[in-house]
DNA sequence: AAATAAATAATAAAGATTATTAAAACGTTA
DNA sequence: TAACGTTTTAATAATCTTTATTATTTATTT
């Protein structure tokens, strides 16, 4: 999570010039708690900036996976979904509501480790989906 | 990995029809080591089956998804990717070359009960995706 | 403030997947 | 076994997400 000094710093530094519309994007972004894709960002962006573009979403989202300061997730879906923690962290979806939740603290390094040695590969990612109901559709259900 | 007769069976049960289309997309899918997406099945099937349309590609692989023979894997690519072994097991892709490949052994049991407690989700699912060199590439890098 | 280089927005294009539909194949019944 | 009714196939069109193109606008440098 980046204030708009740091991220303009950094979009500098990667040759890439600082626009009111990739910082928008940046702070729509990492102002969610769940993980949004190109149409739920654009829907947020647009009544800000009514000129925003389908087209400048996408780029932007591009150049801030380049430069590292997001990531993106697909958990099997159609689109992808965005996510402005770079650290190492898994993600969840409800296969009732279909949000995507952040699953913090789970300690995977075991897990990659037994990986690496089982399949032969270098490992050098790793991304873990996990899916089921989310509490605020477990309430719904039961009422 | 079910032959001819139990998925005829399979697919009568469920009220489909047994069309040696269907026979021939589960038997090359099954026959593949690593996972192939639409376009690889159909490549695979048109040299056998000169009218194979991509139309059947996809209808099969749908409907042998919803009898539970197959699963669907999403890398992060924009295709999807099938896979006849429906047991619970990982999956590791080639940042090199792009294949994918079964990972086999890794348990993962705990990491679910940890997650389902971190996140207060019933989890019902989950696809753990591995990311890096596979052992042919690391060595074609060497020479 | 002017020059220049890059970014935006609109639009078209591309690629994967799904929907539509006429023809063919399946499976049942007579 | 012939014929019927239904499902499936194959071809094609349509849809949806994402990328490419391009004229206009904007950010940075002088």
């Amino acid at each position: 999570m980046l204030d708009n000094q740091q991220l303009s710093d950094i979009l500098r530094a990667n040759g890439y010039k600082v626009t009111p519309q990739r910082l928008a994007v940046y702070d729509a972004l990492a102002a969610m708690k769940t993980h949004p894709n190109a149409e739920m960002l654009y829907s947020v962006l647009q009544p800000k900036y009514p000129s925003m573009s389908f087209a400048t979403v996408y780029k932007t989202v591009e150049i801030l996976h380049k430069i590292n300061v997001i990531q993106i997730l697909n958990t099997g879906e159609d689109s992808m979904r965005y996510d402005a923690d770079t650290s190492i962290h898994h993600h969840i979806q409800c296969i009732s509501c279909g949000r995507v939740d952040d699953l913090n603290g789970l300690d995977s390094l075991a897990l990659v480790k037994e990986a690496e040695s089982l399949s032969g590969y270098e490992i050098a990612g790793h991304q873990f989906y996990f899916f089921g109901v989310c509490p605020d559709c477990k309430k719904m259900v039961q009422n």
